[in-house]
DNA sequence: AACTATTTATAAGA
DNA sequence: TTCTTATAAATAGTT
């Protein structure tokens, strides 16, 4: 439609590339423009330039997100999805470790041992022991260098302790006489694997870069009241 | 551009709407490609009918993700923000779990133990101290109930057990005196928080539907290549 | 950015 | 829907 009829291949002349570019765009946004008002349809037309200059025309009637949920919506097309499977795998791993945490917790704590055989229960035992110890050490420490007002719990203190001393090497020689088995379960490995996890997550912050020659047409207007640059 | 002039506001008979909505999404497809390939352009053209019809033209020489991301890239929009956020801050929270879980092992275990107070180690202690009784419970109780091929080391086992048990009341006196406070740290209500977590990401899950009206114009062709129902 | 000869799109009718 | 065709609209080439 025009003086000569044109072959629809790519115009390799730049400025009449360009100048075609101008007219047809102006063109195709009208009659999006009008599809939209005619038939009550939600029209998004989004543009590039062969030299990068976006321009736009979305529907009054709807937002580009808007528009996207629908569109995903109705295409079954996930377009979030590579970035959500890489955060949703982050969340199961914690999610996981967490888990393995809570129970190695409830344990500690004389829950959840039914499924522990002897062996696992020695060793356990032998851990909470050896804690224990750390525990008093601590505690006694914090006790002796308290002022001296608190000097008879000291003593009360210092009592426990050289009991619970006394009893803590009689269960050893026993228990080395029951011990049958030589390793100890560990199952403090999976820590460095949560600090993994979080910093994966960091790489997934999205860029956020406006572009300088934004073009844009909103919906419903084809007069001056565009906001155009270039 | 027809046998009459029409004025561009929306066509109330639904059957003329269809029709005009039919031949002018042509017309605008046509123009889009042509658009492509004249300009070397990258041109994405969506549209949804008032019945909720679905109709897509994307440049072939881009896809659907891809020209999102450069929509978003060019626009400093985020479409993905909101969801993001959601899950981040799901994240986040399981971390801050996580975090305390590590930390109360870790004080379980004896370590990290400077920056509590005298009541709280006598809270933990008690707590661990309750716990190895039912470490212990768990394991007579299992050695208890293995085959006689096991007997002396049953034997063994209660002559533990009843000196623990005669020590740990001796404990419980002393320790009784010395405590002044009445409270137990309690640490265990993130737990639930937890859970929580869990079952927000669930609620973050997208939805796949497809609708069954689906049309499709792919990129570079106007023929009868096009995927067509309805 | 305008002009205008021509091509193209399409409204109405079949 | 699809085709036909008179007419409106878009635009290629020109100024």
């Amino acid at each position: 439609m025009g003086r000569g009829k044109i072959e629809i291949k790519r115009i390799e002349n730049a400025t009449n590339r360009q100048v075609t570019y101008s007219k047809r765009r102006n063109g195709i946004f009208k009659k999006a423009q009008e599809l939209t008002v005619l038939c009550d349809a939600k029209v998004s037309l989004i543009m590039f330039s062969s030299t990068g200059k976006f321009h736009e025309f979305i529907s009054p009637n709807i937002s580009t997100k808007a528009f996207f949920d629908l569109y995903q919506k109705t295409t079954g097309t996930d377009l979030w999805i590579s970035h959500y499977e890489k955060m949703q795998e982050n969340y199961r791993r914690l999610k996981e470790i967490n888990k393995k945490s809570r129970r190695e917790i409830r344990q500690r704590m004389g829950g959840d041992l039914d499924d522990l055989n002897i062996k696992e229960l020695q060793a356990l035992e032998a851990k909470m022991d050896s804690s224990l110890v750390a525990i008093r050490d601590r505690k006694y420490h914090v006790i002796k260098t308290q002022t001296d007002t608190h000097r008879k719990k000291d003593w009360n203190a210092l009592q426990v302790r050289n009991l619970e001393e006394r009893h803590a090497n009689l269960v050893f020689d026993l228990e080395t006489k029951l011990d049958q088995q030589d390793g100890i379960v560990e199952s403090e490995g999976y820590y460095n694997e949560a600090a993994n996890g979080a910093s994966n997550l960091h790489a997934l912050r999205l860029y956020q870069i406006h572009h300088p020659n934004l073009v844009l047409h909103h919906g419903g207007r084809f007069d001056s009241n565009d906001l155009r640059l270039a």
